[in-house]
DNA sequence: TTGTACCCTAGTAATCCTATAGGATAAATA
DNA sequence: TATTTATCCTATAGGATTACTAGGGTACAA
């Protein structure tokens, strides 16, 4: 299950994504506009800052921005950013591995192929869908 | 994220199909098997046994053996008993559907449709593959 | 210097996860 | 019938995670 926390992440930066343009928005407007709760976006904005996703300015006039042009910026950088792991189980994940602790061989768990399966499919549908991609939706 | 216990879940279930019998299998061989408390696995097979995917034995000589041959159990079933819905989000969900409270409209909103593809790729891997797909690898 | 808006650390209520406890029930066997 | 074996079932503990909220600090512009 996708969290809030990524949805809400994902809508913020749609919606910048069809502003096309680096004039910052401020959090109010942002979650005005998509319902999100004003304090909860911001600690969200704050995660995608410091990912380098976002930029912000301070002060009066001051908002978010995208750092980089909404076709350059993929779902898989943003989920791994926000929820973590795109894989179902940690000893699937690229970015984020650890072995289980009841499997004595991982070759041999049953478990394994078939969630690197659904790894392999999800991850090419993040990695080629950027937010170029969902504002023509 | 999978939860342990669709994954002793699942294990379990291989374990079971790999017997090619229905000879009852009590839970502490199981669990002795694939490293799965005792204990926690009992409700798991409880869970799965009141959904018609295994049945049970009592007393001595008692244990659980699976209801249908191995190749008409897909993992589309297991995981929806154990785990509950496959999609990532309610609103894009067939089986367990809600609506968001934040959209206003689902078809405008930019991470349905995404999400809808993660859950036809899924659901496409988890109903094609049977627990017999599971004891080949 | 005043107001706007981001920055940052905590805290919190609710829910979920991963078990564990303990007794009831049913079946096989001696 | 008594005993043993093993599932059935409810309840609950304790930790982790989620989805926020509070409140003050910092930077910038007019």
């Amino acid at each position: 299950m996708l969290s809030r926390k990524t949805k809400y992440g994902i809508k913020a930066l749609t919606f910048l994504a069809k502003r096309k343009s680096t004039i910052p928005v401020s959090i109010g407007t942002i979650a005005a506009a998509e319902n999100i709760s004003q304090k909860f976006l911001e600690s969200i904005l704050l995660t995608l800052k410091n990912s380098k996703i976002l930029a912000s300015k301070k002060g009066k006039g001051g908002g978010y921005y995208l750092l980089n042009p909404p076709q350059t910026i993929n779902i898989a950088q943003v989920y791994r950013v926000l929820e973590g792991p795109i894989a179902m189980l940690p000893c699937v994940s690229l970015n984020f591995y650890e072995r289980c602790e009841d499997c004595p061989d991982e070759e041999s768990c049953s478990v394994h192929s078939l969630m690197i399966q659904v790894r392999d499919n999800t991850l090419q549908i993040f990695e080629n869908t950027t937010l170029a991609d969902l504002i023509l939706d």
